[in-house]
DNA sequence: CTGTTAGCGCATTCAC
DNA sequence: GTGAATGCGCTAACAG
């Protein structure tokens, strides 16, 4: 800057105001100015820029891993919608427990990013996330941490595990079964628990070994639907936390030879991208991820430049989408 | 952090230097500056060292689509491996055209990243990419920029698609069709270069309508296939050139009925996430992500820290995994 | 309309 | 062993 200066014959102020615009320039000092920075490929320091004003225009991305496509595709949308914004996104996968987790941490603080974005696995992990540095925003994604100050984003999880019940008890399954995640996890219980008050309300009694516990994997759907089957009365239609382990189950289903829909219904939840293609298409839950995602940055966005500050917990609702793999009971 | 050396009653250099490590402490000083960083919960300013230091030890990372479930998998294990090394991440999706792309460039470069880990797609995007900041080391995955002076870690595409057809090719398949993005993208004209390669080996012709170029999506697939059913001769296998739209052609399948691989063997490439759980489990070629990724973050540092500069070129094989939907031709 | 200057938080050279 | 002083590149008063 000092030699764009230098070689425009003016002062490094000037320079600094026809890169900002921040003052009125005479229209020839300005072109010149602009013609030495082309010529040289001056490119400014968002470094220095930010070690003056206090702020780095990067928000940081803690999620538990970046590679489930439910949480890349919200990666995408939040990525879309901070650089619109203005801001860039570093990446953090917490996933490697909670040394990792708060390594990351202590890096992003000292990186003096303007807020965080968290999306809690709600495994017991996060305990290293506590304390933060007040003064850093942060805005959660689907899971408060408890103790945490932050705004939080829900994607109505309890009620999209409900309507997807809904829609099975509506097809005339009463024989249904719900295939999810490890019990600890918050993202498991509140889907459960959907599912649990969808069949109290129709007054469907739900045998504990109705629900079936299994890793949160493809691997783990595959496994749980097996032991399904292999009961003496398998059930109609089966509700599974997560289109990850859905697709597991349509897996295994096929290996078997069991017909979906025709002998069995499965409704999976996340409507990650290859759920419409898988065979047959899923019907899911699908979270509003887009509007999530763009709550999140924006709100966070707000909290950056000092907007009051009353707490927001805001709830978006799912949607329930169709496909093949619902059936009416026989 | 002159508060601290107020507070210790040192000088801030002291304060500086037990922070780094950088030269000798008496125990006691030490011990003193140390509770003082602790109870006020000092943290350094990266950004503030960076700009000291000329170094953000940040790199980053160029996607065409993050939500891919192929390029979140890379991203993952980029990530990784920048951790171990004590990097941070920036990611940037290009996919959004040439403006998008030069914009983030720009902004990549006033931040002053360390370092580029570029992954084109070679669409005509790219042409916003060039030129760069000369001085900032850049490491290309897949697909090598015309024109650009980086490093570059290659996937074994054209490889990879040549061993996808000779499994099929060995399994006594002879009316084999290829599946396959635009194809303007070097991605899809490498991966169908190998097949063509196998097919010419092998003494098969191939008609020009038996390469069926469609989007490079599941959609895409679905499509394709769909097509290739509809013909008076139905091929009796099929190389899709990305697992995403070999994910359209399963359950294409499915819907018309046609049975994989009974009737038709099916071949994908990338070994994404979901391929393994498929119905039925997808035979594909799996690309060395967690090498290449690895390579390239690796290969980047040793530029950032000066290495000297033979530009290298570095070839990986991807390996062959044979699942459950390509059988021998009856 | 334009120039001078101080200081953001830190690493480092040079004295002591 | 420790402290004082300089400058990294930039913005924002404050003068002119």
């Amino acid at each position: 800057m000092k030699q764009v200066a230098q070689r425009a014959g003016v002062s490094i102020s000037t320079v600094s105001h026809v890169i900002n615009n921040t003052r009125i320039v005479s229209a020839d000092v300005r072109d010149r100015v602009q013609g030495v920075i082309d010529e040289m490929r001056y490119v400014p320091s968002a470094v220095a820029r930010s070690l003056k004003n206090d702020k780095t225009n990067t928000i940081g991305v803690l999620v538990p891993n970046s590679s489930n496509p439910y949480f890349a595709e919200l990666i995408r949308w939040i990525e879309e919608t901070a650089f619109q914004l203005g801001y860039h996104i570093i990446l953090c996968n917490a996933h490697g427990g909670p040394r990792r987790q708060s390594a990351y941490l202590r890096l992003l603080m000292e990186k003096r990013i303007d807020g965080l974005l968290l999306v809690a696995s709600g495994a017991d992990d996060d305990h290293g996330l506590l304390p933060h540095d007040e003064g850093v925003p942060i805005v959660q994604l689907e899971r408060a941490l408890p103790g945490l100050d932050a705004d939080l984003i829900l994607g109505g999880q309890e009620e999209g595990g409900y309507q997807a019940t809904r829609h099975l008890i509506e097809l005339g399954h009463r024989a249904i079964a719900c295939v999810c995640g490890p019990a600890d996890l918050p993202r498991t219980r509140e889907r459960v628990g959907g599912f649990l008050r969808a069949m109290r309300e129709a007054g469907i009694a739900v045998a504990p070994e109705s629900v079936v516990h299994a890793e949160f994997t493809s691997a783990g759907g595959h496994a749980a639907f097996n032991m399904l089957l292999a009961r003496k009365q398998p059930p109609s239609a089966v509700f599974v936390a997560s289109d990850l382990m859905a697709l597991g189950c349509l897996c295994a289903a096929g290996a078997a030879g069991v017909r979906v829909p025709g002998q069995v219904s499965v409704i999976g939840y996340d409507d990650i991208g290859g759920a419409g293609f898988a065979s047959p298409p899923l019907t899911t839950i699908a979270p509003p991820k887009q509007d999530m995602a763009r709550l999140a940055v924006e709100q966070l966005i707000e909290r950056i430049k000092g907007a009051p500050a009353p707490l927001r917990s805001t709830a978006l609702a799912g949607t329930l989408v169709v496909r093949a793999p619902t059936a009416p009971f026989h």
